[in-house]
DNA sequence: AGCACA
């Protein structure tokens, strides 16, 4: 069903692997205005993500509204013309141009090369993500909008849980799969603390883990791996 | 805070 936004995915993650160079800071342009923003992200969009991003560039109309890890990876080349991406820190574009000693990377992430990579996930990750904060009443619809565009993205389900408090509404939970835990890491990352709903700005904050207990059970059947 | 689907 959903099967149509397939052609945003990308089976690359082989990629993921290789090896950890250069630690860069990460260019999180503007995630400066949010205060409670936690900032403990490792991880950086990896080449593939970029990779993945363009293609939904070429796909159109996705990266009209979103969050500024959109915007930085849809369009970081004029970006980086316009406003220093690297977060101010050194005012140098993600397509740092400085290779590392190995480059393992092949052709197909050519246009962005670079050889960074991602940090070392922590234990508990998995490809499943654990996402709070969203607001009750929000649809599967929506939370997959904020979803799709990260690489690796396979669905969303949304669980509606009563308040421990009664009389309170009633809360939602989300679990997000990924094809693999570091494309979760990703989104995470990202996500962070992402202001849901942009009119309440103060409560709708999503907060994101991984999963206890990765595994999609919907509708990708048995069809475990690809 | 809170972790479901099979």
């Amino acid at each position: 069903m959903a099967d149509g936004y397939w052609r945003y995915a990308d089976p690359r993650q082989q990629l993921a692997e290789a090896p950890p160079p250069a630690s860069l800071k990460r260019p999180r342009p503007e995630y400066g205005d949010m205060p409670g923003a936690p900032e403990i992200l490792g991880y950086y969009p990896r080449n593939e993500d970029r990779t993945a991003l363009g293609i939904i560039r070429d796909a159109g109309p996705i990266n009209s509204s979103y969050d500024p890890y959109l915007r930085n990876g849809l369009s970081y080349v004029a970006a980086d013309a316009g406003r220093s991406i690297g977060g101010g820190v050194s005012g140098r574009p993600v397509d740092d141009p400085r290779v590392p000693g190995h480059a393992g990377m092949d052709s197909r992430v050519i246009g962005y090369s670079s050889g960074r990579i991602e940090a070392p996930l922590p234990p508990e990750a998995s490809n499943t993500l654990f996402v709070e904060g969203l607001p009750a009443d929000c649809t599967r619809r929506e939370v997959s909008h904020v979803f799709r565009p990260f690489v690796g993205f396979q669905e969303v389900r949304l669980v509606t849980k009563d308040s421990k408090h009664a009389g309170r509404d009633a809360f939602v939970l989300c679990f997000v799969d990924f094809t693999t835990p570091s494309q979760a890491a990703v989104a995470l990352d990202a996500l962070q603390g992402y202001c849901f709903d942009e009119h309440d700005r103060e409560s709708a904050r999503l907060r994101l883990q991984f999963a206890r207990f990765p595994g999609p059970r919907s509708s990708a059947g048995p069809r475990s791996r690809r």
